[in-house]
DNA sequence: ATATATTATGGCATATAATGGCAGAAGATA
DNA sequence: TATCTTCTGCCATTATATGCCATAATATAT
């Protein structure tokens, strides 16, 4: 599983190094290095190819008649870009992304479980860092009805 | 179980020694020597890597939508790094944590059944001398409930 | 008490990680 | 086709992490 949270920076042409423990996650549990990229809220997702197969699967299931759900669907997939990871350990990240997530140069890689989320450290900061503890601690309380 | 209360100091590269009586309940009850060690409020908290794939486990099966619990998932698996012990039985706490916890150079652990905490030896003292600590305390009570 | 083992910790050498720079390849645009 | 932009591979640099050895203090055994 992805964990932790890191602070890289991206360089001129768009590159951002994927931290190393996130790579070894990606070689030993999906023996894979390519990560599909998308947006999403107010940053973006990374995916490893096969956890993204796996939504695919699950999306393709739903019916079309629901135009609101069509639309997400349309957004989703249509955002969705597939990004290996080079030899430097490097993902390129499209400008098209880079711009929705309001990525200049500094990022903030956070694992998730099953997938990672790529951060503008400014958005990050605004978002997460101040109160932070306290949210979770509020959170917590909503995690306790799913028997945690 | 974890046990006791030991001072340790942090070398200038961020490892610190985990008590032998530390480690013997990692090899005997857990059979693994890795830490996943996270931030909580003040200190840090370790858990042997196997009380942390539990906690895990249950996380993943929950679904992104309500924004509430996603963001306590965040900040737990945001903050949440693995730490193996070396053969010299020791961590390397990354800057982020460090700073986090404010730790310099004196480190307390202190066993807490299923978990260790590392505190900063200056916060320790603060924090749990004369009715600073029965407040803390009394207000931290809510929060074993919910297995932390 | 003396010898031996274990623990905590400092110091250093090496490996790996992150990232900047550059040049050629590929692709888009005029 | 010529030109410009973006992509991609490779090398270089720096910082950090990691492995290993040494030492000192404490504990354990003979």
């Amino acid at each position: 599983m992805f964990r932790g949270r890191y602070e890289h920076t991206m360089t001129k042409t768009g590159r951002v190094s994927i931290p190393s423990k996130f790579r070894e996650v990606c070689r030993k549990k999906y023996s894979d290095e390519t990560f599909v990229i998308t947006n999403f809220d107010r940053y973006l997702i990374a995916y490893p190819m096969r956890e993204w197969n796996e939504l695919e699967k699950k999306l393709s299931k739903i019916s079309i008649t629901d135009s609101k759900v069509t639309s997400s669907i349309r957004y989703l997939m249509g955002n969705a870009v597939d990004c290996p990871i080079d030899n430097q350990g490097r993902v390129l990240i499209p400008q098209s992304l880079r711009s929705y997530a309001a990525i200049e140069t500094e990022v903030v890689l956070v694992g998730m479980l099953k997938k990672i989320e790529i951060w503008s450290k400014e958005i990050w900061e605004k978002e997460n860092s101040s109160g932070a503890f306290e949210t979770f601690i509020k959170g917590r309380e909503v995690l306790a009805g799913y028997g945690l």
